[in-house]
Order: C-alpha cells, then structure tokens, then sequence
DNA sequence: TTTTTTGCAAATACTTTGCATAACG
DNA sequence: CGTTATGCAAAGTATTTGCAAAAAA
C-alpha cells in the first residue's frame, strides 16, 4: 500500500534535513531504500527492500541495503519490528506486556490491569481473528541509559 | 526472575497434560526446555534455552532444543516475540499498531485513535524510559483461516 | 581533496534437515 | 514392539565485516 505523494514528499524532506544534521551523506542509494521503507505499510524484511530497490538501481548490494537500513533506525527515520536479530521464546502465559529495549534488545514483561482490558478494534476484523492483545513499549532500559551518560549510544549490531 | 515452585508446578502438569492430548511423548528434554522457558520472565534466545538445558542435561543438542520449542509454540503452551525469521522494517512514522498473523507471519498495520492514548504506566518506569508505545494483536489472518478450512493448519517453518 | 559510502566476496551467526540410533508408551 | 524423538553432522538462510575503489561534500 502506497502513502499518498505529497505525504512521500514531506518524508523524503524529513530524510534530507535528518541526513544533513548528522552529517550523513545523501547517496542515491540511500535515498531510494527510505523511500522504499517509507511508502509501504506492511513490513518488509531487508531482501524484499533489496529486489524493490534492484528494480530503479539494479547494483545495489545487499549489504548496503543492511547498512542503511540501520542507519536509517539509528537517525530515527524509520522503526525494526520484534527483536532486532534471533527469535525470543515467552513461556509467560500470564497477560502481560512487554517492555523492549531499543539499544540492546532486553525485552521484560510487565503487568497492567489497564492494558489487559482493552478490547481489539472492530476495524481489525477485517484483517483477521484476533487472539492476543499485548502492548509493547520501546525505550532505553535503565542499564543503557547508565552507560549512554559516559559514551552516547553507538547503537550497532 | 523464576517463577512461584506451585506455580511451575501447575505449569508442569499442564505441559504433561496437552502433550498426552496430542499423543507427543514426554522426554526429558523436552520438560526441562520447557521448564526453562516458563521459569523465566525475560525472554531468552534458543542459545540461551540450549545452555541453561544442557546444565541438567549435558547431552541435548541444540537441534532438539529448537525442535522442542516450537512443538511447544504448535502446543500453544508457549509463544515467540517478533517475528520467527527475519528483521522486519518499519517505515511508518505515524502513530499506529500492529496485526501479526500466527500462521503466516503476515504484519500489518492499523490505527486505533484510542490505543493511541495510551499512557506508559508509572510501573514501566522502573525498567527504563519508554518512547513508543504499541499495540500488538497477534492472530489468524483471513487468507490463512481460508487455507486452514481445507486443511487444518499445521504450523512448521 | 578528504571523508564517507559502496560493492564485492568472504566470514559469521542462526536455524533447519536427513539419517541412524535410542527411548517412550 | 511400533512409533516418535534424539544427537550428530551437514546444509540452508540471514546478516555482518574487511577492503579497495567510487562518489559525495
């Protein structure tokens, strides 16, 4: 699902004025791989942005794809979804919640009778059968933020 | 964090139970994988089952552990975070929430003007400085209950 | 012109599979 | 006993890294 092009326009200006204040150059490449993150709303994973962004620029590599798809999280531009790298087991079966953080990828429970009474949007029925409801909350856990105050976050794999 | 003796206890007797159900046997290692994803309230790695099994049971192999946990996963006596395989992108920056089909892995996003007030709870403070908050509802997407009313749908990656 | 970024290729990490043997019910 | 599960080793994917050449500011 494509955004509106206006909407597209705003957010590639959104790139060029986040790439100039970190004094990040503004390759095609680059520019192409946000724009392929940013105007579509299901969630690719980075082969799928490699063959979209092939189409306009067949020599892009891979592992370009990669850099910049982490580079583009780091400037805030764009979001991972779940864990950042291997596959997370919950043997919780508790409602609960999950806090996440975003620098090294603790995820934590917590409870909050508040979130485990909300009830699933009709407007999702038409997507599926919801089961769970779970909220998640992204941040900095308290062990990063220490370590962030001698050295700013170099959020790297 | 381990969880209450009575509580795993329960746990354990439920674990026997839906195995007997499914006609799956009950190994020891299979009980003590799952053990060691009950008993813990973070969200440990398969590495990290695999090391904390072979404790108790120097033998398993890693192979085993990953086959073991995503029985328990089809069981329903566990789940995963994230998604199974890859890192998925997310581009869009507007507030909004999440559907992730069990079966298929599909994602996708909706909006929900009340779970977008969603306030972090004073709790949360405790593990870190939250930034984003989520709403995640993970369940059967409709292309796959089609699929599965033809044939019941057997999860295997 | 200086620094950053790219593409390539090779390396690493994570996860799955085939098969003979061992264990469960 | 018959079937299912295990351990091993080898194969697949997914992701990262080092480096010389190319491109941006």
């Amino acid at each position: 699902m494509k955004s509106k092009p206006d909407e597209l326009k705003q957010k590639m200006d959104c790139f060029r004025a986040a790439l100039q204040r970190r004094g990040v150059k503004a390759t095609p490449q680059r520019a192409l791989i946000f724009q392929e993150v940013a105007g579509l709303e299901n969630h690719p994973d980075a082969v799928t942005i490699y063959k979209a962004v092939r189409e306009k620029l067949p020599m892009v590599s891979l592992d370009t794809v990669y850099r910049n798809l982490w580079l583009l999280q780091d400037l805030g531009l764009i979001r991972i979804l779940g864990a950042r790298d291997r596959v997370r087991f919950d043997g919780n079966m508790k409602a609960h919640h999950h806090f996440v953080c975003k620098a090294c990828g603790l995820m934590c429970d917590f409870y909050s009778s508040a979130f485990d009474r909300l009830k699933i949007p009709s407007a999702v029925k038409s997507l599926g059968a919801g089961e769970i409801i779970q909220v998640e909350i992204k941040g900095i856990c308290v062990a990063c933020s220490k370590k962030s105050k001698i050295k700013p976050a170099k959020i790297s794999r």
